[in-house]
DNA sequence: CTTTGGCACTCCTGGCTTCGGAGTGCTAAT
DNA sequence: ATTAGCACTCCGAAGCCAGGAGTGCCAAAG
């Protein structure tokens, strides 16, 4: 219950005229409510009511004359105090089950496949962030001259190759030198944090291998790479979905929609900061922070490998969205996924 | 010249048709033919001969009493017969040579970005395959074992890295020995084509070793997906362009090419034939074998590495697309790309 | 035989009006 | 506090009209 009174009959009113417009898509009026759910009062009664929320902010009305509509605030609190968490359908379950059981082992299809799948159960745009090194441990690194003075760097950590890095040389270096660092760096770093490796490893058995700077550049982009700065790469399924729903009746609100799926930025912005929480986020219009998407909302669940979380998974769509639904199904195959990784036959 | 009679004066008033059509998206009345262009004739006789060129399927009318557009068939005779090839303007140019010289080294980026970059300079939709391992040699495999008995198998090419593959063991293999085997397949395998390599060649060697079939299997699925079977990756980039185009105001339009787009699939098909010729390839509408594309035009370049062609570079776009314009384009992103790759600073 | 001016005819487009319906807000009665 | 009743607002669909753009065809001219 809310401060600026709340009480029982208002927010069942609220919670109907939400569950009512992700329904319909039309606005809802006080005869609808009457009719299609018990309240047993008048649609005047409930006129009076929806003036009321609509003066507390809960509502708007499009026009006058017309039925009323949930307001940013009136998700919210539909979210945060009203609404009954609904379980994964045993479908649904199902679904999540099998597709993620015939899913690849490589870490970076896994989270397409996921993305793909999820977008497909919500009928939305889903998307994914895939795994920051920053959360990995160091395993190996290799490094191999493919060309005179040339060479790749390759980094691999606990969830399987994460980075390579091309690098020149001013000098020939004989491959066995290129051999014996990579010994003592691994030597060195094995095991592990990425993010507890600093350039003074790297510089430190350089060094030692009496090796100059060029090689150590080349090492430390490596390995930065593989931690891979602040914007993971993201991964994103079911643009299509969303022309489903009348908001997008206007090819205009799709352009920015596109534009954003393609940048990955703004989408990782929005996530950004569920990272981290273990629980649920659900950021309603506004709430995005961007003009451009004021009626979509995002609901963002994080999955884990092992006790941490390494990643986001997402579903973008119309604010008018089955908030419920869409959170049983973001977590359950968050869990999913999370299981998969934690089996330990993928990384 | 055609063989049912396309006089000199009914092919300019068809490339005239189809360049104001490209231009205005209108269809294009034989008053506005004789005003803009100076044909010497009178509009009744442009109407006349655009009367004949409709009978003669190159020109279609939306509907009685509207000027006349021009039909696949008329965009086909345009591009192969009619329009003149365009050069690159100097802007664009300077801004492929430019951009394409900041680019990252590592090759999938690389093709990343040049498809941003020809999504911008095109205002359509970019999209390129990426190299597949056949074309590229063999450099060096690494296997290295990354928990007990989980080991990862690493295959560089000539492109850089291009492929890793997870595998269990049944037993303990110890890191020396995976070193060795390593070794052994580099020995063999260094600086052939990857198409050249077969499973026979692994076979032996794993042999040679001692090692068992699981090692086997394992390393002959990383060459596998080194290989990349028939579909490879696929980048896109402006899907967004696509909105401003008056032809996409209808958003059911946009759902298949969506769909397409993020399948990849499909995209692939369309591009794949073009990949044996060396020569700009151009489908239009029906061409591209897809009913839900069936207004839209595909421009395929392929791009090199060295000698041979590895991958393509499309403009996807309404079929009332500037053709002369965007194969310059396409063909000078695809050479500056193809350079690029030849000097050897990428990989 | 080709070209062209003229003209009737077709069909689309945009604007305007109209009308019905859906909903509300308010008031007065319960 | 609730509710029946009613006036009022506003949207949206339908219909209508006028204007205009463009064609096709014919008959005359080169």
């Amino acid at each position: 219950m809310k401060q600026p009174g709340l009480d029982e009959r208002k927010a069942y009113i609220l919670a109907t005229v939400v569950y009512e417009y992700v329904a319909t898509a039309e606005p809802v009026a006080s005869q609808t409510l009457t009719q299609k759910y018990n309240l047993g009062v008048s649609s005047a009664t409930v006129r009076n009511e929806m003036a009321e929320l609509e003066a507390a902010g809960y509502l708007v009305q499009p026009h006058t004359s017309a039925g009323r509509v949930p307001s940013d605030a009136g998700y919210r609190t539909y979210v945060d105090e009203l609404m009954q968490p609904e379980a994964l359908t045993p479908g649904d379950r199902r679904r999540i089950r099998d597709e993620l059981h015939d899913a690849t082992r490589e870490l970076d299809d896994l989270i397409d496949q996921t993305t793909r799948l999820l977008g497909r159960l919500s009928k939305s745009l889903a998307f994914a962030t895939k795994p920051q090194g920053e959360t990995q441990r160091f395993k190996h690194v290799q490094l191999i001259s493919i060309a005179p003075r040339t060479g790749v760097a390759i980094v691999v950590t606990s969830y399987g190759v994460s980075a390579q890095s091309l690098f020149e040389l001013k000098a020939d270096v004989c491959a066995d030198d290129l051999t014996r660092l990579s010994s003592a760096l691994n030597a060195r770093c094995a095991n592990r944090l990425m993010s507890e490796i600093g350039d003074a490893d790297v510089a430190a058995v350089v060094a030692e291998q009496g090796l100059g700077d060029d090689v150590r550049g080349a090492i430390v982009a490596a390995l930065q790479s593989a931690r891979a700065g602040e914007a993971p790469e993201i991964a994103a399924a079911g643009t299509q979905n969303l022309l489903d729903q009348p908001e997008f009746a206007d090819v205009r609100k799709l352009r920015s929609i596109l534009r954003i799926v393609e940048e990955q930025r703004t989408l990782y912005d929005i996530v950004a900061d569920a990272m981290t929480s273990e629980n649920p986020r659900v950021k309603i219009g506004h709430e995005l922070g961007n003009d451009e998407l004021s009626d979509l909302s995002v609901v963002t669940v994080p999955y884990r490998f092992g006790p941490n979380a390494i990643g986001m998974l997402s579903i973008l769509g119309p604010r008018r969205m089955p908030y419920a639904r869409l959170l049983a199904l973001a977590s359950g195959t968050a869990e999913s996924l999370s299981r998969r990784l934690a089996d330990g036959d993928v990384r």
